[in-house]
RNA sequence: GCGGAAGUAGCUCAAUUGGUAGAGCGAUAGCCUUCCAAGCUAUAGGUUGCGGGUUCGACCCUCGUCUUCCGCUCCA
């Protein structure tokens, strides 16, 4: 990372919190680690966002509906997506290395060790003394005086000193039940879903969907990262938007295709550079995955990841079924070549699966300039400019008197009034013309209507636009429907 | 978690060898009525990150602590 690229991601995050887009979390208490809220435009850009990839989801795709499950899950669902087992591994530092190790995997390498060394006796009672403390009774003082007593070693350093043995956990976790020793340890979900496939069924009976079909919902999850940057690249709490797609299996491969290209066309339908974008595909896969990509974008910090999609095979639903006991079979009426009905069978699943969070980073990124000007007289000038796709946009339309006497707020208001009801205005009298501009700039505005004394006499209006600075001359009652065009294209 | 650097007003920075904090910008109110920031007046805003120590006296020296940034480590 260049410093020059460096400065950049700085610079973005602090216009972010001085033009109220996203604040440190508890600020006044010196802040919370990974954690942000976010502020007046923040949260009206973060929300145009998701109702964008909302409606392109449930309302341009017939066969996707959407859900709104809970944060809080029967505990077993986490058990049956693999989230327990599979990130929740006690890890132990060498100190001297600094490097880390998943405490069963130093342990069985040590066996390893013994086995080859001819000692097998010692090899098998030290992997059963890990099974008792580590796996049964989690007593982690008695699984490092374990690593003590055999004298197990760092591979780099080849020194025994080490850290206390730590848990680190993908997962929060919180009580259910108001008296605590009757309480429930239940998680904070790590990813939405699980929300989707338990209701599966559900959605499936209650929409009369057919295979192929959609489940798309949005919501907060949450993840213990080790080490969390990068702005809000990384947060401990994150929103998501995720579209889980029910398919009969066979057919995977091309909805896959057609979902991994169909997620890019979505970004590059808000106006963002091709160039800017990329597939990664993952050669290393999670042990949920058959195939999977994400969609990376060239960030200030480089490329990324925004989104990924994932082709799940029928590995959660197959989880549910087999913990809870319930079928989660689904029947095909549609023939087969043979001319008979598919039958019963468990789904496959394409997911697609983007983060808001990044998302609204990436536009906030990518919408960031300091571009410098030449100003009539030859001297130079400059401004901070979020070029914020229109219908993103947090504001649309800045409403301006040029003065604020003559009668000209009562024009004002009177538009303010019309355009409102239509979409986010923000309405301003005070301050030199120019400067009030220059706060619309850095707040992304699209479009600044001023009333002048004009006005009065012929009812147009100047409209100004925001990428080129240009202005023209339009009729005072045109201007709703200019703004409306625009955020609709 | 380890190593390095830094914390003074919303932002950028001042404060002579230690003598109880100032400016510009920004904000707010008013004046001016002007189509691309930086015209005039006034006002608000700081236990100098926090806590101890040295001193007659600490923004300044010292110890601890917290936070942020950079690098390493980890990452579904």
């Amino acid at each position: 990372m260049s410093s020059i690229q460096d400065n950049k991601f700085q610079a973005i995050i602090s216009h972010a919190k001085e033009y109220g887009f996203v604040f440190p979390s508890s600020e006044i208490y010196d802040g919370l680690s990974a954690v942000y809220d976010y502020g007046p435009y923040g949260s009206e850009l973060k929300k145009n966002i998701r109702d964008y990839w909302w409606k392109s989801m449930t309302q341009l795709h017939e066969n996707i509906v959407g859900i709104d499950a809970a944060i809080f899950m029967h505990p077993t669902t986490w058990k049956a997506s693999g989230h327990v087992d599979n990130f929740s591994d006690p890890m132990i530092d060498n100190k001297d290395s600094k490097k880390r190790y998943r405490v069963d995997h130093l342990i069985e390498a040590h066996a390893d060790k013994l086995k080859e060394a001819g000692k097998e006796q010692e090899a098998a009672a030290l992997l059963a003394e890990m099974e008792r403390t580590l796996d049964k009774e989690q007593d982690y003082a008695a699984v490092k005086k374990l690593i003590e007593e055999f004298k197990i070693v760092c591979s780099v350093s080849g020194t025994a000193n080490w850290t206390e043995i730590r848990q680190f956990n993908l997962m929060f976790d919180t009580k259910v039940g108001s008296v605590a020793e009757e309480a429930d340890t239940i998680y904070l979900r790590p990813e939405t879903a699980q929300g989707i496939f338990v209701n599966f069924l559900n959605v499936q009976k209650t929409a009369r969907m057919k295979i192929p079909f959609g489940i798309a919902q949005t919501g907060k999850a949450f993840r213990n990262e080790i080490v969390a940057r990068q702005f809000i690249f990384r947060m401990r709490e994150f929103e998501q938007m995720e579209m889980q797609f029910f398919v009969r299996p066979g057919t995977e491969g091309e909805w896959y295709k057609f979902w991994k290209e169909a997620r890019l066309q979505w970004h590059l339908s808000l106006g963002l550079e091709a160039s800017k974008y990329r597939y990664h595909d993952h050669v290393k896969l999670a042990h949920y995955a058959k195939e999977a990509c994400d969609i990376e974008f060239e960030f200030p910090i480089g490329f990324k990841e925004v989104e990924g999609i994932h082709s799940r095979g029928d590995f959660d639903l197959s989880q549910h079924e087999k913990f809870s006991r319930k079928k989660q079979q689904y029947f095909d009426n549609d023939l087969n070549e043979e001319g008979k009905p598919y039958g019963n069978y468990i789904p496959y699943v394409i997911e697609t699966s983007i983060g808001l969070d990044r998302m609204f980073l990436l536009i906030l990124s990518n919408s960031y300039e300091e571009e410098t000007l030449t100003k009539e007289d030859g001297s130079a000038d400059s401004r901070v400019v979020l070029h914020i796709p229109a219908k993103l946009a947090p504001v649309k339309l800045a409403i301006l008197p040029l003065t604020k006497k003559d009668g000209l707020p009562e024009i004002a208001k009177e538009l303010m009034n019309e355009c409102k009801q239509q979409f986010k205005c923000f309405y301003e009298e005070k301050d030199a013309i120019g400067k009030r501009y220059r706060r619309q700039d850095a707040i992304g505005t699209p479009f600044c209507v001023t009333i002048d004394h004009q006005t009065k006499e012929d009812q147009t209006v100047t409209i100004r636009h925001r990428d080129s600075m240009t202005q023209e001359r339009v009729p005072l009652s045109k201007v709703r429907e200019i703004v409306t065009q625009a955020i609709e294209k």
